[in-house]
DNA sequence: AGGGCGCTTTAAAACGATTTACTGGAGGCA
DNA sequence: TGCCTCCAGTAAATCGTTTTAAAGCGCCCT
């Protein structure tokens, strides 16, 4: 350490009260007031009201850390997200992720606990080193998640919000069949005949149910069902890509399905090169109703997830886990509701 | 505790390794490896690669709360919204906090910190007692935040994004003067020529800019000034219901400059009940770029804050704040871009 | 009166890491 | 050779809390 100045506070840290301190000043010993702080033992009401005092003058607020040693709780949960960042960023980073987050951290709060977001980063382990956390939320992950090996390894209790690969874990359903039938019927109600489905190349069991749906209805209905897979890497521009690439295989196309989101941006704007015109020409429908679906021209069709329950059911049910309670049966959130727009309905005047 | 059953986990546990374990494997004292691990000092090449061995055999990953308690660190930075949840959460949940949040755990994590999020909640100060953080993020706090005088308090480092009451605390600029300009005199060019100012009622800096900068242009555009305030927990009804009043006060009412978007969405229902068109009849102009602005109809005239480049020269900030590096200048942030969009500016066909 | 019971209180151990203070050995210099 | 310095290593102290084990006290019952 150089000498060049004054570096470093020279400030006066006023000694931030510990238990000790409040002790001395009630006339209790420390594991009385940490008794009467925890109510896991009956104590005096006389000391109790002066401990209340003595906590009140010296403005005490416990060491978290310190407790947290003794206790094994960090009184946090972390909220992982391994999208690729390319579609779990994306331009506007926002989205579906944020949205969990937002009412996660709330539902936490309320019960004295802390989110802590943990972003899609290079080295997973790296992250796991940094945070320390009682409990994992794990949205939508992957078959050969990185996070969830990790998670399973170190036995942290985990809910998965979607559906875990493997059905080993607990999770709060996000109906991905449900909301797989209202798409791919609606799209069949708007006229289309010759739609593929777009998916991502990772495996997911929310793409896994949407071909496994959408295989079946196609075939209900007696079409021909054309899946086609993109790497999610690419994000929009691999889609827009992909959507050329089938426009000129299969000219008859007159529909896309296209359940993320951020791919469905670039299907948009390759059918917007083709000059294919939407909903006239193509109707094209996506899952989840985020500022994209929603900012588009035109709006895409979508479905409310109700993710701010979804995210505070598994909360609630992660925290029950961490405290020992029997998972038992999660509520089942709200069932998905198709949200029609113009990507897939001509207005009136349309033709 | 009762023994009706065998409640609570009998799973084995795998006794997470400590650095005592480690050091034995490697048949060295736990000081050692502590040293190995931190770098602090040399440790013998030999005994290193023995260290990082038994590491990898057992798995072993420091813990986060026993370290802190030693070195006083947390490893953690919080991010306090103090907005009324009315405005902040909203309907959508999303926007202005969630964008910042996105980009400040990246920032974060990078530099081996992870973000906890604050939620608005009824008590701050239990919301202290739940969290431990080793500095904050204030996103702009009004004059009486109430988190503001419990880290002042505490003498918490804190970066402030906007400008902080009384210009004591290093923070990141909003540049709420430039961005009040920008829409004033697009306001202007767009041929408003009776344009009340709609803020909320809560003091905050940004609300005192944007009516300093707005009079000053009125006054040197000739037009007279109206200033209208609205109660911020009122959301978007009590927007609505300011501006019905507002033009039955004024009908030659010809625009509205409204910065909180929740207000604007409120304004833009006002503005359908009373049946004037926009932007043919009022041109609406609002700050915040988020999906509010984007989604309505027709799409709000907004501004491009650059929230996730201001969120990631904040969060540095903080980091280098904590770690005692001086504040020095923060770089300034790109400046805002207006982003003008139909709600003020009518089509080639409108009239 | 004395033993036993139940309750609160306290002193001390424990949690898992870092940091301090000391030790022993290697090497340099006279 | 003798002395001093420097360096890496270890044992022990330390951080702030909770938990355990033991002690103290009052009271009832016989």
């Amino acid at each position: 350490m150089d000498d060049t100045g004054k570096t470093g506070p020279e400030i006066r840290i006023p000694h931030r009260a510990t238990v000790k301190d409040v002790a001395r000043l009630a006339g209790v010993s420390p594991g009385t007031v940490s008794n009467a702080l925890s109510g896991k033992r009956r104590v005096d009401e006389a000391k109790r009201a002066r401990i209340e005092a003595a906590i009140a003058e010296l403005g005490y607020i416990p060491n978290i850390a310190a407790r947290g040693i003794r206790t094994g709780r960090a009184n946090t949960i972390a909220l992982f997200s391994s999208m690729p960042t390319a579609v779990a960023a994306g331009p506007s980073k926002l989205g579906f992720m944020m949205e969990i987050a937002a009412s996660a951290a709330l539902t936490a709060l309320n019960r004295n606990v802390a989110l802590v977001l943990v972003p899609p980063i290079a080295d997973p382990a790296e992250a796991l080193r940094n945070v320390s956390f009682d409990g994992a939320l794990l949205v939508e992950p992957a078959e050969d998640d990185p996070f969830l090996g990790l998670l399973s390894a170190r036995a942290i209790p985990t809910v998965v919000i979607g559906a875990p690969p493997g059905a080993e874990l607990p999770h709060v359903e996000l109906h991905y069949e449900e909301t797989a039938r209202l798409l791919v019927r609606h799209m069949l109600e708007a006229g289309a005949r010759a739609f593929p489905l777009m998916l991502g190349q990772s495996r997911r069991q929310s793409h896994a149910a949407f071909e496994r749906v959408y295989l079946a209805e196609m075939a209900a209905a007696g079409l021909a069902p054309r899946v086609v897979r993109v790497g999610e890497d690419g994000g929009q521009a691999a889609a827009a890509e992909a959507i050329l690439a089938e426009l000129s295989a299969r000219p008859a196309l007159d529909g896309v399905l296209v359940p993320v989101d951020a791919l469905a941006t670039g299907v948009m704007e390759g059918l917007r090169a083709a000059g294919r015109r939407v909903p006239q020409d193509v109707r094209v429908a996506t899952r989840y109703d985020g500022i994209r679906a929603r900012t588009e021209t035109p709006p895409l069709t979508a479905v409310d997830l109700h993710l701010d329950r979804v995210s505070e059911i598994a909360t609630e049910a992660l925290l029950d886990l961490i405290e020992g309670e029997a998972p038992a049966q999660f509520p089942s959130p709200p069932a998905p509701v198709l949200l029609p727009r113009a990507s897939s309905v001509p207005a009136a005047g349309d033709d």
